[in-house]
DNA sequence: GTCTATACTGAGATAGAC
DNA sequence: GTCTATCTCAGTATAGAC
């Protein structure tokens, strides 16, 4: 049959999304999909991937809505600088949108990160918005120092990670698990004023 | 003989801060440690609660120096709020210290939380200075609504994981890896500002 | 081109002899 | 306390049916 292929993805992205990528055998993925376990290997070769394929297929929408985001809020703010909190909204906000119709895939997302799964396969997925990103922060900040920029976004890349998962690091940390969009207005909020924090100097 | 033990510990905790936890075998372990693998499993049961060792030998005092920084700053300031970044500062910079002796350990420390390695285990080995953060941060910032604490404490634990491990998300973002003081208070000052940011509420 | 059956290697875990 | 043997289950590879 020729949806095997979407039997696998369907339900790869479904488990992973809900358990992650390394809780997850394929056995379980081909049981679930009724597919034989040489089909996901014919199909994707790897496990690794399959979760690349999954990926692939979801976040592209995301990505190109990030891209699309980004590019208005530069061309809106004209000559100035935009404010980092637009700018911030434009990468973030898309996965709001996502966590409506698909929380799974959102979750998955975060993970991809939050697991430390294969640098790689997140570098790939990640860099053409990332890129963007800095270029619109840069913008925005114009007189912070490249290398404080860099670890701000690093911040930024690890507290977003954790806040998409909705896993609370600490249970006894949990504050409502709801509103994702109210989440988010949160993390905005949060970041944007440390983006603008004077910068910490080399030599204090 | 009795240091068996102490081979396995030794062993597993530069393994799995070098490579991970998933990313390391228990076969690996016990080769580099010349022991038996079933030695693994009659000193600890399993894998899961072998990591927990490790991380209970080597995080005990550094949550011990966390507890003291926040109490100190708590007496400090006496009926006064604290300053944020006194707290954060308290919270994070006995890290640093281990870091200078044992860079692995803190790397180990991140992954802890960035692998999503078993929730249980992380929430065991940070429940207690974790509690005493949320208290030291609410006297710092009496007028912050809790659910808002909340998630700024969920947000800021993203980051300083993230930040622990030392692995840019994006390797094309890298910034310095070197001074690990001077990344610290780099976050701190990101984290202060984002935590006095005003509340943005639930209904806007 | 697609898929199935089956086998291979290496993982964590366990029972029982010593 | 330690070690051998063995179990189950993982990801992977291949031969061959259709």
């Amino acid at each position: 049959m020729i949806d095997t292929k979407q039997k696998i993805l369907d339900t790869a992205e479904r488990l992973f999304g809900e358990h992650g990528y390394a809780a997850v055998s394929l056995r379980q993925v081909i049981a679930e999909a009724e597919v034989n376990i040489a089909a996901v290997h014919y199909h994707f070769g790897s496990k690794e991937e399959l979760l690349d394929a999954v990926l692939l297929r979801k976040i592209g929408p995301v990505t190109a809505q990030r891209m699309e985001n980004l590019q208005r809020v530069l061309a809106e703010a004209g000559d100035q600088p935009p404010s980092v909190e637009k700018v911030l909204e434009a990468f973030l906000l898309p996965t709001a949108a996502v966590a409506q119709s698909n929380p799974t895939l959102v979750k998955l997302m975060g993970r991809m990160i939050t697991e430390g799964m294969l640098p790689q396969i997140a570098e790939k997925h990640f860099r053409e918005s990332g890129l963007r990103l800095v270029a619109a922060l840069k913008s925005a900040l114009p007189h912070l120092p490249h290398d404080e920029l860099m670890w701000r976004v690093h911040f930024m890349l690890g507290a977003m990670a954790h806040t998409l998962t909705g896993v609370p690091i600490i249970s006894l940390f949990a504050a409502d698990t709801g509103d994702f969009s109210l989440r988010l207005r949160r993390l905005v909020k949060f970041l944007g004023a440390g983006f603008r924090a004077p910068a910490e100097g080399k030599e204090n």
